[in-house]
DNA sequence: AGCACGCCGACT
DNA sequence: GTCGGCGTGCTC
């Protein structure tokens, strides 16, 4: 009897291997690879559910092997070039093929199957996949009128693999950009050939869609961060929005993010790979210095952009501009940082800034007016320690400045748009339009006015990537300028404010990510992180990893997370001592608690420093 | 995850 | 003398 290798959809790194089972004749014709099987593993009773991810003649396994009970559907779920990645992209991040593979995996939907029909295809074209090329491309610097200029420029890419029956995977950043993504593909009647691959889009949806993306080719496969997994019938182009934004981070174990698991897939299957955004991430930035991408820049014609020194957000110039805007019956787009009425409250009587007695994280006035803490989200009553009862804001959110506007031009409409309130697209008039960074509405023909009035603030957070992502948000909001609109930006001096008014976005970038590299912080090298609830855990491992001499430990501000910094040409080695040495400390714990594990290892961490 | 194997305390 | 506690380790 012939002999398939079968993996599980786990997490549980004892179950992280291939285990060999027999092939009955009856179910051989049926067996093929990615085929779902019924076998029996372990003591238990009920038939564990595997994957086929190789057949051979023999087994290297010497004890007693199995047979597979049964084969539920001879339909493929999983293909190569998915396992050859999951595989890679595990042993970059030090995690667990199985982890990959269950959100790479949809649940199965009968119901779907039933109705599934692989459309017969002519042989595929085998023209090779001769030019494969990389990018970095920058798409205009102003959407259209209807539609988004980045989703335009991807229509365009795609167009081309797809008469050729390629398929195109693009991975984009939230549905936000889906939906921008999406009316780009309906405009241009493409909507039929593309296929969403969405955590939150109906089992039988899901399943109908992951089954066509295995077996069709010359299809859009698209979605968020996790479609950097999806399967892809003849792939022939990866096509990824705004890769420095954080939603392209995985939250879980193994904290992969969608630029590196598809430079890795762009590598395993040869295939043209093109990042685009109006601003680079320090990652790209790299990517273009060292030669890897290519930089393409089609952001053409600049908007006028208009730099402030002072740290008002509203001047007399701006307000009259937004003055003027309002009176001609258009829209203005205010961005500001954050939230809620206050970012800070000092106490009038003892000009103490107020402070949660727990953790010592500064109070905020929340949207529901309470005195809360920003961290543990513990309320206070309206006193301070003084006995003073009144407080100043020290800076004003997104819901205070509504009211403030509200109040300086009656006549017009405010509306707030924020993370969690948000408004997608806004009527062409006469509309003043407040948003937190990413939550900018949409408006035809673009906004007449554009003020980044918190300019300042984004670039003052203690955080390695604060002007990246800065960047990355002016230049998003900015996108939303009419061809005749001005853009204000408020508080910036020096080199710095004469490159935001040149969109210099490139060279900003690409400055930050070369003094970070005489510092030898990412992108330049790598940033591990190794967090645990457990301290004498974490000191064993500190041992431990104190002996490898690839890794330079940085300080942390918590007891509870240990941070080290490795070369990017060391990152397969670091892996797998890492992994060894958490398997260890995790083995002899006193620790462990049922079905929760003691150490996560993060090979990329974003916010530690 | 399950489940068996294994070596120490209170029970008919 | 045995029943059973769940620590440890394996499952093709």
């Amino acid at each position: 009897m012939k002999v398939a290798s079968v993996v599980f959809a786990s997490p549980l790194p004892q179950l992280d291997k291939e285990f060999d089972y027999l092939i009955p004749e009856e179910l051989e014709a049926a067996i093929q690879f990615g085929v779902q099987v019924e076998v029996p593993f372990g003591s238990g009773k009920k038939p564990k559910t595997g994957i086929v991810v190789g057949i051979d003649g023999k087994s290297d396994f010497t004890g007693n092997l199995l047979e597979i009970l049964d084969v539920p559907s001879p339909l493929q779920v999983l293909s190569l070039e998915q396992y050859k990645l999951a595989q890679a992209v595990a042993s970059r991040q030090a995690g667990i093929v199985g982890e990959l593979l269950a959100s790479a995996i949809p649940k199965r939907s009968k119901r779907a199957e039933a109705k599934f029909v692989v459309e017969s295809s002519a042989v595929l074209s085998t023209d090779g996949h001769a030019g494969v090329t990389r990018q970095f491309l920058r798409p205009a610097h102003l959407d259209g009128d209807k539609q988004a200029s980045w989703a335009m420029q991807f229509i365009e890419l795609l167009r081309p693999e797809i008469a050729k029956r390629r398929s195109v995977l693009v991975v984009l950043p939230d549905y936000r950009a889906i939906g921008d993504f999406e009316a780009a593909l309906e405009a241009n009647s493409l909507s039929q050939q593309a296929f969403r691959q969405s955590s939150s889009d109906g089992a039988v949806n899901r399943w109908t869609n992951h089954l066509y993306a295995v077996h069709q080719e010359g299809l859009i496969v698209y979605g968020t961060r996790g479609a950097a997994f999806a399967p892809c019938k003849n792939l022939g182009l990866i096509l990824i929005w705004d890769d420095g934004d954080d939603s392209h981070h995985e939250q879980s174990s193994p904290y992969w993010n969608s630029r590196d698991v598809l430079l890795q897939r762009s590598e395993l299957e040869n295939v043209s790979i093109v990042f685009s955004s109006h601003s680079p991430s320090s990652e790209i930035s790299r990517l273009v210095e060292i030669g890897y991408l290519s930089h393409i820049d089609h952001s053409g014609a600049k908007p006028l952009v208009r730099v402030t020194q002072g740290s008002e957000r509203l001047d007399q110039e701006t307000f009259s501009l937004v003055s003027k805007t309002l009176k001609n019956n258009s829209p203005v787009l205010i961005q500001i940082a954050n939230l809620g009425f206050a970012t800070a409250l000092v106490c009038t009587s003892c000009k103490e800034v107020q402070r949660c007695v727990d953790c010592q994280t500064a109070l905020w006035l929340d949207p529901a007016k309470v005195i809360r803490c920003r961290g543990c989200k513990r309320a206070y009553g309206n006193l301070c320690k003084c006995g003073g009862k009144n407080f100043r804001a020290t800076s004003q959110g997104s819901h205070a400045l509504t009211e403030q506007l509200s109040r300086s031009f009656p006549e017009a409409a405010v509306l707030t748009s924020t993370g969690s309130e948000r408004i997608t697209r806004v009527e062409r008039k006469g509309i003043l339009v407040i948003a937190t960074p990413g939550a900018e509405p949409s408006v035809d023909g673009g906004y007449e006015a554009i003020v980044l009035a918190d300019a300042q603030m984004m670039l003052g957070y203690p955080r390695l990537r604060a002007l990246e992502q800065a960047c990355q948000k002016w230049a998003n909001a900015l996108a939303h300028l009419a061809k005749t609109g001005v853009a204000v930006v408020v508080g910036l001096t020096g080199t710095l404010a004469d490159q935001v008014r040149n969109l210099a976005f490139m060279e900003i970038v690409r400055q930050d990510m070369l003094e970070r590299s005489e510092l030898g912080l990412p992108p330049a090298t790598r940033l591990l992180s190794i967090t645990g609830t457990n301290t004498t855990d974490l000191e064993s491992l500190k041992t431990k990893l104190s002996s490898l001499e690839e890794l330079s430990q940085i300080p942390t501000s918590t007891g509870k997370t240990l941070a080290y910094t490795f070369s990017i040409a060391n990152g397969s080695s670091v892996a797998n001592d890492v992994r060894l040495a958490v398997s260890q400390v995790t083995k002899t714990s006193k620790n462990k608690l049922p079905g929760q594990r003691l150490l996560f290892i993060n090979m990329d961490d974003q916010s530690v420093i």
